[in-house]
DNA sequence: TTATTATATATAAAAAACTTATATATATTT
DNA sequence: AAATATATATAAGTTTTTTATATATAATAA
């Protein structure tokens, strides 16, 4: 049984982590991802390939990574490297995405002591 | 000039940002939510009007959210008040988000001491 | 030995969400 | 008189994501 919360707050998240990841791993590969993803997280997030695939081919597209193929153990691999560019728009993204998780707990955070409020009459 | 981060991360908390100001401040008006997020987060983020209405509506229509119109000065405000369900959702989701947020931390901290690695070759 | 699970990438169709542009209207400030 | 602020709304187009499907090998379990 899993105990991860939907993955809908991995929207607009998704580029940002896989940036951050192989900014910090220097080489991965798309399943490696979505497994440091998981056990990183203790099975908190998790990305779906629907998801991850289309993104590295994006980001490859836009001469953000570069890519190798390899077989390993009778099956393929395609790694996947930052190039300068994309090694810049990690740091870039990683740092809006801190900025933004600041500024989400300032919203979260009742502004007085608030008590939650209902609607009155009908339920 | 503005210098907010793209609201490229909202994609995906907006639902949730709505129904926790609704809950801290017990009924609001559309345009009343965006200027209480752009105030509150200091101008680091700004709902779209046509990426609010369309969730308001949603959440009205699901039950979570009821509604009043109401002239006031001469203009028409629409305002918005959880539902018990809403009010449920709004503790759900807000918990969520912040589980999300830990979670999104522990991938944003290197896991060793891990310097950013670039690509070999071709830049 | 056969079935299942894990490893590994990929794409297509459909749905959902968001951006951008536009429309309407009143009040206030310049 | 013009511009800005207040206020809601929707439609068209784009982007993103989900879900389903396809393919293939290796390792483990039954």
């Amino acid at each position: 049984m899993e105990n991860s919360t939907s993955n809908e707050y991995v929207r607009g998240t998704l580029k940002t982590i896989v940036l951050n990841l192989l900014s910090d791993n220097g080489r991965m590969y798309g399943y490696e991802i979505t497994q440091q993803v998981k056990d990183r997280t203790a099975g908190e997030i998790t990305l779906t390939f629907g998801a991850l695939y289309p993104v590295l081919h994006k980001l490859e597209q836009e001469g953000l990574l570069l890519t190798e193929s390899e077989a390993v153990d009778g099956r393929m691999r395609k790694y996947y490297t930052l190039t300068v560019q994309g090694a810049e728009l990690a740091r870039a993204k990683t740092n809006d995405l801190e900025r933004f998780m600041g500024a989400i707990k300032l919203l979260l955070s009742p502004p007085d002591g608030a008590l939650p409020r209902l609607a009155p009459e009908r339920s």
